[in-house]
DNA sequence: AAAGCTCCCAACCGCAGACCA
DNA sequence: GTGGTCTGCGGTTGGGAGCTT
């Protein structure tokens, strides 16, 4: 018995996937949407599995997948919350937004482990073995530790991505979205706009910022909503105030400094954040200022598309390949 | 210059749980 | 209740890129 593996049909492609597929794929999801992945390859002719499609748009395609290095603030937060959760890379994935579990699972294997385990035998020679969990709650507990920690993960010690299509192809779902939406067709160097390429960088700054938002109102919000006799299902004291500890949460500002009510209310202060690109003095929230981020087209990503090696060479023969262009 | 080594990450594999007939 | 199918998750691996000798 038992079920025969999805993936050694003959004829299943395996390894790298192409810019072709990539935009089949898209294309296939934003008339369809994600799921029924069973019928994905059906339905698309890609020779590919359905895991394989799946994969492919989870880790890969999706819309708002940040690609690149790690900020320290989100090598703190994989830190604390790979303590609290264990190796449950999607629950630590979730308050992560922008980034997938395969990625901080990545990011765990090569980076982080190594690091925690540098800075445990300098801490205790003699507790080589003791978990993570053990180490951060040793090393981490007070709140200088933890930012000297973060300071030293500068990103000088991680070292550069190559530029392969694959890393380069952060979100061709987007690309298409963006694509489709903007009336005026792409025409080379009418994308590179100086203040485009900015905008991305202030949204890169920004993001910091916005996961720490999203920690606040993914992890922390249920205690609003939440009767005090219920929160204690959510969330620890102690974990609670582990999450508090974190650098990234300096720009919420608490109305409750804790749990003690269940009244928590969260609110979110542009105070002390400085936007470059349009020195906005208005109060906004982040939440508000993702919203609006969120509405400009990723145009310097078709820069970058146009402009890479592997994609300008390409992008006529998607034009040609894609009824939608 | 090139052979060998190491690092990194995209993709694969297998398992488990959810769902459904 | 049972068995088949689908999906999601975590562990692992293959191979390309970069580094060292």
């Amino acid at each position: 018995m038992g079920r025969p593996p999805c993936c050694d049909k003959d004829g299943i492609k395996k390894g790298p996937w192409t810019p072709e597929e990539d935009i089949i794929l898209v294309s296939y999801i934003q008339e369809h949407g994600p799921g029924n992945w069973r019928s994905v390859p059906t339905n698309t002719g890609l020779l590919r599995c359905s895991k394989s499609c799946r994969l492919r748009w989870t880790n890969y395609l999706r819309p708002g997948i940040k690609r690149g290095n790690f900020t320290p603030h989100e090598e703190g937060m994989i830190i604390h919350l790979q303590a609290l959760l264990g190796n449950k890379w999607a629950a630590i994935a979730s308050y992560l937004p922008q980034r997938t579990d395969n990625d901080i699972k990545n990011y765990w294997n090569t980076h982080l482990k190594k690091k925690l385990k540098k800075l445990q035998s300098a801490w205790d020679p003699m507790a080589q073995d003791s978990t993570s969990s053990q180490f951060i709650s040793k090393s981490f507990n007070d709140r200088k530790s933890l930012d000297n920690f973060t300071a030293n993960s500068s990103p000088a010690l991680r070292p550069n991505q190559a530029s392969t299509y694959a890393s380069s192809t952060e979100n061709i779902s987007r690309l298409l979205e963006g694509w489709m939406r903007s009336s005026p067709k792409p025409n080379s160097s009418s994308f590179l706009l100086k203040e485009n390429r900015e905008q991305e960088n202030n949204s890169l700054e920004n993001n910091d910022h916005d996961i720490a938002n999203s920690v606040a109102i993914n992890y922390l919000q249920p205690y609003k909503e939440k009767p005090e006799q219920e929160s204690g299902d959510l969330i620890s004291h102690e974990e609670f105030e582990s999450i508090l500890s974190l650098e990234s949460l300096h720009d919420v500002a608490w109305d409750k400094p804790c749990c003690d009510s269940g009244t928590v209310t969260i609110t979110t202060t542009t105070e002390g954040f400085h936007n470059s690109a349009s020195d906005e003095k208005e109060n906004m929230t982040m939440i508000e200022r993702k919203q609006k981020s969120e509405s400009t087209p990723p145009l310097s990503f078709l820069e970058k598309w146009l402009l890479d090696e592997n994609g300008a060479g390409q992008v006529e023969e998607i034009m040609k390949l894609s009824p939608i262009f």
